[in-house]
DNA sequence: ACGCTCGTGTGTATGACATACACAGCGATG
DNA sequence: CATCGCTGTGTATGTCATACACACGAGCGT
């Protein structure tokens, strides 16, 4: 089990031990950059080892002197691309506050770079990266009274409530690329049968579940926002009673 | 764009239109059957046309006499896996209780079945049971007075932090598979340097991060349990807000 | 100077995969 | 009886990750 090549964890996190110059010849770093960008164009589907290897202009087997796989790239592409906003590092008095602004950072993020929550997850990832996210959100919760458990619990919620509604957002956003923008609403509509589902019939009804269809960004963080302002009431709920 | 072939969604809704005998030949109920065994057993990645066949006893190349392709595999199985248990029918008049009662039997589907939420969406899953399912949802709601919108998110939001909980869950639970069980705790405590990540490292010493590694199958039910009371107390929020 | 090893890039090969296409048998229907 | 359409098959193509053996050059100790 010992690992002679540096393996992708120690690549990261020896990082700051050898970076001098710039060398000529391909390494990690390059590599994972032309995953990031091929990933951003045309989402995870689009990197393959082949794809890699041919935008630096190198041959496919070249990739796995500097890297074990691509379970190791895809690790490192999660890396790269979480860097961790400078205003997060002081988090404000208020955890309400400073929870919100973490989450529209993690939102950003996770629309900027729609192919994150494709990538198959083999444990959690730990990267120093993601460990950086995860310890500016505890600290947000640091003067709120709750066991560090509790912090932590509340944590992984509300990441995991944006990586959830950024897979849903991306997954429909595909499907309005194409022509059924509103499609779904009028299927939706269709096949609402009021005698199977009544509670559905009546929802639909309601219009709620009109898709805008106009405003297509800043509804979409709406959307987000309603999810969000629950979990956030439910935290506050927890928070009273541990001050009582 | 008309299909003279049942595509797959006229096939789900169709269903009642003619199912009278078992007939000898390949279906496509035969191949989704197959298909969630396969799943069942060995995860998504096992599930490959020509493992499909093979089971079946027919050739690759036959299955698609019956179904477009792999995509409307993955639709068919989603359907066949998500029977409602009818014990949903009736929600409580106690809108938490059913939302409870809701939850703890989509996590039991999710667990049975944890290739689902390996699934790649393209778009929302419109089958009959998926919208089963959100009309119970939306039937627990029926007596608190919010709008129809507002139900709509809740319901959004409780699928979505399940859906997310169990993909977690899976994958932690694969990595615990191997000899990394208490790994993580051990890995964590060692790269959470307190100059970087000082919340991380109190939350660490208190062992908020530890994971508990005896008691498996219920200590994931508790996991999940904190998430959701959480939501539940911010949907009660919400609630009384509107009561008032 | 010689040979050695090691790091890096290459070419070729293998096996899995989804799926396109042309063909074959067979039952029903004109 | 001839034809058509449905179902199943075999063969082929292109993509994918990755194993393996080789090639070239830099640095080393002798």
């Amino acid at each position: 089990m010992d690992a002679k090549a540096p393996t992708g964890l120690d690549l990261l996190w020896g990082r700051d031990a050898a970076a001098p110059a710039a060398r000529p010849g391909l390494n990690a770093a390059r590599i994972t950059q032309a995953a990031v960008e091929l990933a951003d164009a045309g989402g995870l589907d689009a990197v393959s080892m082949a794809r890699i290897a041919e935008r630096l202009g190198f041959t496919t087997m070249s990739l796995y002197r500097h890297v074990q796989g691509k379970e190791e790239i895809f690790l490192l592409m999660l890396d790269a691309v979480a860097a961790v906003p400078a205003e997060l590092d002081e988090p404000p008095s208020d955890w309400r506050l400073g929870l919100q602004r973490w989450s529209l950072a993690q939102w950003t993020m996770l629309r900027a770079h729609a192919w994150i929550v494709d990538v198959p997850i083999s444990g959690p990832p730990v990267t120093p990266n993601q460990l950086t996210w995860t310890d500016r959100a505890l600290a947000t919760l640091r003067d709120t009274g709750l066991t560090e458990s509790e912090k932590a619990g509340v944590v992984l919620l509300v990441a995991t409530y944006l990586h959830s509604s950024a897979r849903l957002s991306a997954g429909l956003g595909e499907a309005a690329s194409g022509e059924s923008v509103a499609a779904y609403s009028t299927l939706l509509g269709r096949l609402a049968d009021a005698e199977r589902f009544p509670a559905l019939r009546r929802a639909v009804d309601a219009g709620a579940y009109d898709y805008p269809a106009d405003a297509a960004e800043e509804d979409r963080r709406l959307d987000h926002s309603f999810g969000l302002d629950r979990i956030l009431d439910g935290v506050a709920a927890l928070i009273s009673q541990r001050a009582s």
